[in-house]
DNA sequence: TGCAAAACGGAGGCTGCCTCCGCATACTCT
DNA sequence: AGAGTATGCGGAGGCAGCCTCCGTTTTGCA
């Protein structure tokens, strides 16, 4: 606690094991793949053979299924975050709002069990996945709140509702051909975004 | 198979016993209160417990998790069905149409974890809830193919895209005042229905 | 009243979850 | 280079839920 730990204590603490790191890697790699097919239920077990470790190594790195979860897809996040601020730059409002919803379906496409799997940990650890809801919120926010201020969508619509809805028309899909259906939801649902602004409030009742 | 079995062979077989319609009762009762908190990985003990059965008599009564689903949630769709027959005779198409769908939300605010369930069942099982989503499908495309028919929805949004994009808005909420929201996401979703008729197809791209 | 069909219920085998701890290994310091 | 130790490994084991199977009990019909 004192003496020679002095300044540097933080930093000083010895770089994690090679075979550690190398494990973890295993680990997220195998998640992946048996998640994706697997769904959120899927065995832990199964992802630590899959990964060739102990299943005591899986728990040490990730001590909860929801850890591993948020882990796996913090990358992909990334990317989906990356991609608003791209469309930032090169498209007009509304516009860069529909190509961002329309990636993220195709995004989710490629998951499968994947959608249903976030869609169900965000309410079922309060811990779980604040990061990626924090980061995908922020990019549709500030998609949604270029757009609102440009006078082209109605403004009451807030990131988190836009983001539930797009989840959920993904989330039962399973048949061949089922994108198409969603693009379209999509659209029907900028569509209406735009409608709003016309006529203030739509009829209540 | 022939003699005196006869023509009323379908109807001949004994009533069921008393004590197996108790017990299918109690069985129900008691999922719809587990399955409505516990979500839809709540223990079957814990139903067969709280319905005061072995865990024998529950699966005699529903074989599978997903058959015990359909039969509590049967009831449930039947409401939802007629209410949509109500709505056709008193309300103008889109109107009905909103009118269904705010409903809609309002019926699973009182279900909490029975949403997820149903969402998952659908996508899982290919047998299961079968009936209900044939149900609800039939009651909702009912509306939509009314207030498309009257020109007044675009005509190329399905009734099974309507319902899981109603069942997705709704799925993730658990917070205090989220039926607002939904609320307002649907009437984004009509207003985008009506618009679209107006424009014939969005640009695409 | 008697008896067979129908229903009951829980023991038991299985799988998955998660913890705990003895053993192995890779850093660090001399 | 060598030794010492923090760090990580991995699986055994306890627990809970799933589902099956079968001996026992209950009920309805004759």
């Amino acid at each position: 606690m004192t003496s020679e730990m002095g300044a540097d204590a933080l930093k000083a603490t010895r770089r994690p094991r090679t075979d550690a790191l190398r494990n973890r890697e295993h680990l997220l790699a195998a998640a992946k793949a048996v998640f994706s097919v697997g769904g959120p239920d899927a065995s832990l077990e199964a992802v630590a053979r899959r990964a060739g470790v102990g299943i005591g190594t899986l728990y040490r790195h990730f001590p909860t299924r929801e850890a591993l979860f948020e882990a796996v897809y913090r990358r992909e996040v990334e990317q989906l975050a990356d991609l608003a601020e791209r469309l930032r730059a090169d498209a007009a409002p509304v516009e860069a709002l529909r190509r961002w919803l329309r990636s993220n379906v195709e995004f989710v496409a490629t998951k499968k069990g994947m959608a249903a799997a976030l869609a169900l940990a965000a309410p079922g650890s309060s811990e779980l996945s604040a990061y990626s809801m924090e980061r995908l919120t922020a990019a549709v926010g500030m998609l949604l709140e270029r757009a609102a201020a440009a006078g082209e969508i109605r403004g009451d619509i807030g990131p988190e509702d836009l983001l539930r809805t797009l989840v959920g028309m993904c989330i039962i899909h399973d048949r061949p051909g089922w994108q198409a259906s969603v693009l379209r939801l999509v659209d029907v649902f900028v569509d209406g975004l735009r409608h709003g602004v016309r006529t203030a409030l739509p009829p209540p009742r």
